[in-house]
DNA sequence: CTAAGATTGTTAGCATGCCAACAATTTTGA
DNA sequence: TCAAAATTGTTGGCATGCTAACAATCTTAG
């Protein structure tokens, strides 16, 4: 964080070392580093996450995709909408059930993803040029530690494919 | 995060193991575990960090409150909003300036903080449950190392007090 | 077989973050 | 001095994340 070229104020230090004051402080710079990589294209860290997801598993339905990303079920509803508004993504009623949509992107969205990959890269490159290889590892090590350690606290399952 | 009982999908795994996908992931359980054992007072992350700061920076106004927390003004207004519908801060035209509000937390608001802060020791010690003393410690190094390289990507600037 | 329960997608509503734009006020610089 | 520029709070709008509630559909147990 930013340094004061003042008298550190005492009473306020313990909150700024708190890992829930830095993790959601980290998750905002991760956001912009990420859209500002992306910006030409428009596209969120939850829509490349979506795209990615569907990329790989065509015909996914959207509880199974919020489950694939540890999202709401709402949350996916809106972002698929958005997308499918654009043309990225298309919804068909699944073959399997009338009650799931079969989602899978459009060539439009093939088109998008494969451009925001190396984005994504570059934004990658942003996020871990504070830290070493080294660092950049154990950082990795230890949010997988804490998450997987609290996966029951979490509200949003995570169920990766 | 929890491992799936069958073999594992490998086109997905890089973007699990990305820091931007961890941070998103790890924040947002912070977020579940502070306001589960914050339940009873109805306080989230953003309103116990905004109070926080005004009990020990009693008066000062919106914009810089928010460079306290690196929040967004308007983010900023709106939680004040809020907690100023509780009745838990107090906003006085400024002695300074006509265009500034000067923030305070009211009695109730004292007291109400008062409970928060060891419900909040609670929520501390379960986010960093699954790490060991040294593990926590790195965690907050490699946040703080990766938070101050970024100060400049960040669109809400920091300004500790 | 059928009634009870679970699942899927949806809407509505609240809180956080962001941008763009604006009026009121204060500061500044020519 | 006094017009231009900066600051402060505000509104409106968009996207993410959450809860609660609901209708339609599917599954399961008696």
């Amino acid at each position: 964080m930013e340094t004061p070229d003042r008298p550190l104020f005492e009473p306020l230090q313990p909150m700024y070392a708190r890992p829930g004051f830095l993790l959601r402080r980290a998750h905002q710079i991760s956001a912009a580093v990420f859209e500002s990589h992306c910006a030409a294209l428009g596209l969120t860290q939850a829509q490349y996450g979506t795209m990615t997801v569907l990329a790989n598993a065509p015909g996914l339905d959207q509880t199974r995709l919020a489950r694939a990303l540890a999202f709401d079920k709402v949350t996916v509803l809106r972002v698929i909408r958005g997308l499918s508004d654009r043309g990225l993504v298309r919804r068909a009623t699944s073959a399997q059930s009338r009650r799931q949509l079969a989602l899978e992107l459009t060539d439009e969205g093939w088109t998008v993803l494969r451009s925001a990959q190396s984005l994504a890269g570059a934004a990658y490159q942003q996020l871990t040029g504070p830290l070493d290889a080294k660092e950049t590892k154990e950082l990795v090590r230890l949010l997988q530690k804490l998450n997987s350690g609290l996966a029951n606290s979490a509200r949003a399952p995570f169920q990766p494919l």
